[in-house]
DNA sequence: ATAGTTGTAATCAAAATGATTACAACTATA
DNA sequence: TATAGTTGTAATCATTTTGATTACAACTAT
């Protein structure tokens, strides 16, 4: 299974902010028609960047904005904020069985492999910063 | 959404193979009951693993035995043959606004790094061998 | 006061997953 | 060669996750 869209939509909201949000007013709505997503769904990333205290949201009156310097915005902290995996990447069967030597002994073969594939996916994430992302981007518009 | 459970039940299976495959017939009823699951997921499994070239399995008889030295399947292997993900480990918003300067240059932008990141985790998938967890699960038996 | 927003709950359909039933095809062996 | 034990695979099913959508109360600038 892949890691939700959520992601996606998240970094590009950023990006959207950081582009147009001297221009225009940054609604759920404006955002929406970028992305290509229903509003709410906007609604509920802004919330979660909200709450990672990235961005800040003018309830009633509408708006958002970054609140943290871009340089300081990883993808990994996008990442966690809208929350792509909730805790383990890996999916792992429920009740190996005890009696068995295999099944007694599976996790504490295979659990830091997987930890390991997963902070190295994390680690690259952590290495690209929004900035990195709006440079990028001011070179092709 | 995390990465399927299929991926760790191959593992165990391949494990099971090889420490109890001389002793026992290694059916997939057998092997069920050492993962945990129903004897089909263990029989689809066992497909899988085949197709890749990893095991051979007998229709019939029954018994699964491994075809390809330990030292040379690793866990990015079975992770590919079971097929966990599906090309892209990270879902990317189907379709961003290409009237919008964001929406037009976010794969742009956004790309490489994902790509990137899913590769440092199948890197590291890459590192890890059969013959490694067997030497890890020798230790602990 | 009002128009435009946000925040959030509630539903819904679609997709993926793993469990399970069922059964045809196959094979060792009694 | 008949049989018991298996595999291979299709078909269902319930559950979970996802994203779309509707709805509406709460909020705020004007």
């Amino acid at each position: 299974m892949k890691i939700t869209s959520r992601f996606t939509v998240a970094v590009h909201t950023l990006l959207a902010i950081y582009v147009l949000g001297k221009e225009y007013k940054m609604t759920s709505d404006f955002i929406a028609s970028s992305v290509n997503v229903n509003p709410v769904v906007i609604r509920r990333t802004l919330s979660s960047l909200k709450a990672a205290g990235i961005i800040d949201v003018k309830a009633g009156s509408g708006g958002a904005a970054l609140i943290k310097d871009a340089d300081d915005i990883t993808l990994y902290d996008i990442y966690t904020a809208v929350d792509c995996v909730d805790g383990d990447l890996f999916n792992f069967h429920e009740n190996p069985n005890p009696e068995c030597p295999v099944g007694k002994n599976i996790h504490a073969v295979l659990d830091t492999h997987l930890t390991d594939a997963q902070t190295a996916l994390e680690n690259e994430l952590k290495s690209v910063t929004l900035s990195d992302l709006m440079k990028q981007l001011n070179l092709l518009i």
